[in-house]
DNA sequence: CGCCGATCTTGTCGCTGTCAAGTTCATTTT
DNA sequence: AAAATGAACTTGACAGCGACAAGATCGGCG
């Protein structure tokens, strides 16, 4: 993880890339709310400042988490598709399990770039992250049928976001409290169930 | 909206209320991410560590604010209801336009309601108000049909919950971005759309 | 070699939430 | 009526926070 070798050389080499690092494992452990600029620089061993040159301030920082996060994001629901089969229902489905995988699985990354005001949406490269992961939805509904139109986008990605945002808040008391493997059965079947209706619309 | 005789008596009568009052004022403005203690007690005029004796802390003054919101969170949805049509389907989709309603109207507040760690779901009150709202979702979404299942009720809310939160955080760009009178038709024949689909499954 | 600019540190500011101790005041007790 | 009680509120302090300014270090280029 960290290399032995040098032991404290004034310029770290790659700071910028270890403050993402401990800027997640921040976020995991204090969640968003209690997230703290100088804990992410004592995690990194630099001083309190040090995050500052390379992001400016804190929603800097967090802006660039939240672009790497819509990229894994993206990845994320590749993967479920990846061992899925290969039919335009099925992969509509594993997107959505791959969305709701993503938020269970890091759940102050996904408050992050979902329901926040910290990140700046004025900065590009987080704007064509999230642009690419509403155009990859787009692509996976569009992929049912050929008439399907920007409601349908709009559907589709509603209700899934929905389930995963009150998963993930556990505000769905009676998703929330099963097992993980019995949940993601039946978060596979709330899915099939419910894009099914609208795919055959 | 003040008492002007008394002055500045040093026992405030109802202060209780008054941090409430305060306390969404500064949510509402700040948001939550900029939510300060002493913010509402300089907005209520009194000492910055008045607010402690009523609320314990900062999260009990955000719990006791939660559930308030739960309980006008309601309400919202029956005053959209008592102006549609009483057949279910109508009943059902205007329930979701007063939740999206709540959401557009105080976005701090649901975010605090459905995507804060701040608020203690240990309090047996939050926790009966949060439950009374999601009865009444259950009781609208079963009067479409008698033989709806829990699965229903789960995909209702998901979806409606996930268009009210993507809206509220500006994340579904084509829709956040148009105005609000088209916006609400829009929402309306989204829901309409999708619910209908799914009461004649 | 010498300089220069990028990188990182140190120090400081006003702000925050929380705790402890003091002050005021309404009510009850005697 | 006077005193005691305890709730409501204030004052003061502390550590931690984000941001800014100024200084220290160091790689690379002239």
């Amino acid at each position: 993880m960290k290399k032995a070798a040098a032991p404290q050389p004034y310029h770290h080499g790659d700071l910028r890339a270890a403050l993402l690092e401990a800027g997640e494992a921040e976020l995991a452990e204090r969640g968003i709310e209690a997230f703290s600029l100088r804990g992410v620089a004592r995690r990194a061993g630099v001083s309190h400042a040090a995050p500052a040159h390379h992001f400016g301030d804190a929603g800097g920082l967090l802006t660039a988490l939240a672009t790497e996060a819509f990229r894994r994001f993206v990845q994320r629901q590749q993967r479920r598709q990846s061992k899925a089969p290969p039919d335009p229902l099925s992969q509509l489905v594993a997107a959505g399990q791959g969305y709701i995988d993503f938020a269970l699985e890091h759940p102050a990354l996904f408050r992050l770039m979902f329901s926040s005001g910290r990140p700046s949406f004025d900065a590009p490269e987080l704007v064509e992250a999230a642009n690419a992961a509403f155009d990859k939805l787009e692509h996976d509904v569009k992929a049912l049928r050929p008439d399907m139109t920007i409601a349908d986008v709009q559907i589709v990605w509603s209700l899934t976001h929905g389930l995963a945002d009150l998963l993930n808040g556990g505000r769905m008391k009676s998703l929330a409290d099963q097992r993980p493997a019995q949940r993601e059965a039946t978060v596979a079947a709330l899915l099939r169930t419910a894009l099914g209706q609208i795919a055959t619309r």
